[in-house]
DNA sequence: CAAAATAATATGCATTTGCAATTATAAATC
DNA sequence: GATTTATAATTGCAAATGCATATTATTTTG
């Protein structure tokens, strides 16, 4: 009782509608309520440190990918492009960000990290890592794991770019 | 290689940071790249219609769950309850929901969703399945009961609301 | 190799957003 | 039961957002 309906197999079926698959078993509402909060509470840790939610994710990115052109960091960070470049902006003139042109490509403009910038966001950290420890709060080790390998495929299936 | 560390036992360690766990381990970076997509393939949808996210999003919820406080269905679409309240006005003049004052505290207005909504609704949601098809495109019935199940113990983690 | 098509970034502008303050009502406290 | 405190919803306003476009550089095509 509660589970997602599973057609027969083959024919199509006339389409399952919300009301009857319930917003509970409706993953992507799932997702964005979950994601909701978790955006909303770290935003609030955030403001304390001047940051945006577009900057503190680029910020994030580039903690672990450094030197992206803008486009791709777009992508990694979920923000538009030119949401993104104006973030950036503010990002360098208050040095957390370095500019490089790329040297093949003059079109393109790289984004680095600086010491500062990885200031700023261990500075946070311990709030995400936080947020991020309650929302697993007593799920197991190995259902997390389960979790993340269904998430990294999902992604794959849905993603426009090879990354 | 490249499962998130899990410390010995016991003893507070020096906090993991976001560079050592990798991006595509970190469940709050893949849900947001996740959901991401999916609002904006589904924003494309709905802009032909008329709809913008938090609308769409009131309708969504209005389809499962009818008569709403205003403030319950903010939190329930995950829509700041001042952007919900711009957002029904619109949907109201153009005939999507209903507000009903609420007989026992007249602070409260409740929504309901109409006919109209309903067909609005509708024609959006073949769109929102075949994203959501897409999403779990080979992934196997079983597992994605499993996700499910881990996404509502995260959401009682993280709601601020009993709902 | 000139012309056209594509790509990366920035920017103008109208719309949307979120925060704080406002208004109206209800509940709690003294 | 009057006063304080809390809750629901709206609204003013500054800031942020997204779209379309502009600009510059590169790649493709004829």
């Amino acid at each position: 009782m509660n589970e997602i309906k599973t057609p027969p197999s083959g024919k199509a079926e006339p389409l399952q509608r919300l009301g009857e698959i319930g917003l509970s078993n409706f993953a992507p509402y799932l997702m964005n309520r979950i994601m909701g909060r978790y955006n909303a509470d770290l935003r609030q840790e955030m403001t304390g440190l001047g940051l945006t939610t577009p900057k503190m994710r680029a910020l994030a990115v580039l903690s672990v990918i450094d030197d992206l052109p803008i486009s791709e960091l777009a992508v990694y960070a979920v923000v538009e492009q030119s949401t993104l470049s104006r973030s950036l902006e503010q990002l360098a003139s208050d040095g957390l960000v370095r500019r490089d042109p790329d040297p093949s490509d003059s079109r393109v403009t790289r984004i680095g990290i600086t010491e500062t910038g990885r200031a700023a966001l261990d500075q946070l950290w311990p709030s995400m890592a936080r947020i991020y420890a309650q929302m697993f709060k007593d799920i197991p080790d190995e259902e997390r794991q389960a979790f993340v390998t269904t998430l990294q495929k999902m992604l794959k299936n849905i993603r426009k770019h090879d990354f």
